[in-house]
DNA sequence: GAGAAAGTTCGTCAATTAACGTAAATTTGC
DNA sequence: GCAAATTTACGTTAATTGACGAACTTTCTC
């Protein structure tokens, strides 16, 4: 009897399955590519050397002028960017891993990523100045990844069960909402053991007493992100997540 | 809050996702294309009237005169098999359905079904020129669906927890083994509250006695059929499966 | 074993891809 | 606010796709 494939490359065959499929099935493959380049925080530039092509070629394919690239050109690009993502010790990859089990849509993550070095809660919050408002106790445990959720949409798109996954595949990992208005609703899902080992909350207008409260109850530390722009958070988390496979204690 | 998409719907778009990105990863993508054409009892003739082209052109990129088919092309062709299948009742879809939970790999799937009529252990069995061996109280019980799988390549790609979840998966379906040398490995793994309903053995030189007795001590009817041929099994089943929406009971 | 049904092969052609390279535009870091 | 990094826009070319249709082979069915 053949010994039966790696954990890890069945993840990575999952989830380049997946990417391809979300490409080949998009009215605009361009769009998602970019979309997914980016998600795994790769320049044009870097990608183009690897596929040994001109940069111009992948600015067209995303900008639309290739309405509709063939298998050759899919198939590249997933295992190119996948491959890239290894040799920077998996930060992304490893992170989805964790989603693919529970089907969470790609469109409300808006960045995820695991360290490669140790990083606390503190460290996070300082990177994106990120003031708490509750469960301080816990700060200095260890934060092993992040991932970012546009909440709006989470709303719109998830059911609550689809919440719950969403906090259970987020273990031990600072969960980040951005366009929380109160922070209420999706805090008020968090009731079981396996839950995000830190909240942040970005883009809250009048934060919620309640969601204070189920904070302090379930001792998960609360915070409140002032950062101006999505964006320059999302840079912010980026430059502290950069990899250094060494650091890590 | 917006509804969340149907059930059906998202299934639909997962079996899509999942049929595309296999036919952009493959080395071979017209061999994928005809691979699930197949899965889903579609002739050539049919899906190119569906698609509005000439059947040749399916025969040229099943063929591989067409290399690397274009996105449109794979989105084309995985929608409209899907959309086949639906108006026949969703045979092939509601069958897959089960097993994307579990991620069973297709390559090990030679045919799978849903039956939108009403049909018995032995209706199934008689079908396909199968022998009782054990479990014979059982017989009278309806049979949702059937899968067939390779049991080489299965005993080949499976780990244990494979197999198990491959019986779950077909609860109240026939599991329908072929190169099953002796019968002896697969049901040696039975032994959970969710198995499936029957089992058939195509293909055993030497019916094992544990087999026998395990199915006893399950309950669960044993068969062992006569047909020379996997692909003229393949093909009784088929005809046993010909939808007729009305006759279910 | 003849006829129908299903699938293959291949020449052909217009439309599109895959790619380059250069110049222009945009974004980011200090 | 400038320099560096990154991305875009686009003209161009060879190769390939997407498609037809006619002739042919294979596979069922009665």
């Amino acid at each position: 009897m053949r010994v039966a494939m790696p954990v890890a490359a069945q993840i990575r065959q999952r989830l380049a399955r997946r990417i391809a499929g979300e490409i080949s099935l998009s009215d605009q493959p361009g769009r998602v590519m970019r979309q997914w380049r980016e998600m795994f925080h790769i320049p044009q530039i870097q990608l183009a050397e690897s596929l040994g092509v001109s940069p111009s070629v992948i600015s067209d394919y995303e900008s639309g002028r290739r309405q509709s690239p063939g298998t050759k050109t899919i198939k590249r690009f997933v295992e190119t960017i996948i491959t890239l993502d290894e040799h920077n010790g998996g930060q992304v990859v490893n992170a989805f891993q964790r989603l693919m089990g529970v089907e969470i849509p790609t469109s409300i993550i808006l960045d995820i990523r695991e360290f490669n070095k140790s990083v606390t809660a503190i460290d996070l919050l300082e990177s994106i100045r990120a003031q708490v408002v509750a469960g301080e106790e816990a700060l200095d445990r260890e934060v092993l990844g992040y991932v970012v959720v546009d909440t709006t949409k989470a709303l719109d798109v998830l059911s609550s069960s689809g919440f719950r996954k969403l906090f259970e595949s987020t273990g031990e990992r600072a969960l980040i909402l951005v366009n929380a208005s109160t922070g209420r609703s999706p805090l008020i899902t968090v009731k079981d053991d396996f839950k995000p080992s830190l909240f942040v909350l970005h883009g809250v207008e009048q934060l919620d007493y309640l969601a204070i409260e189920l904070a302090n109850r379930e001792r998960v530390p609360l915070a409140v992100s002032r950062m101006e722009s999505i964006e320059g958070m999302l840079r912010k988390l980026q430059i502290l997540g950069k990899y250094s496979l060494k650091e890590k204690s």
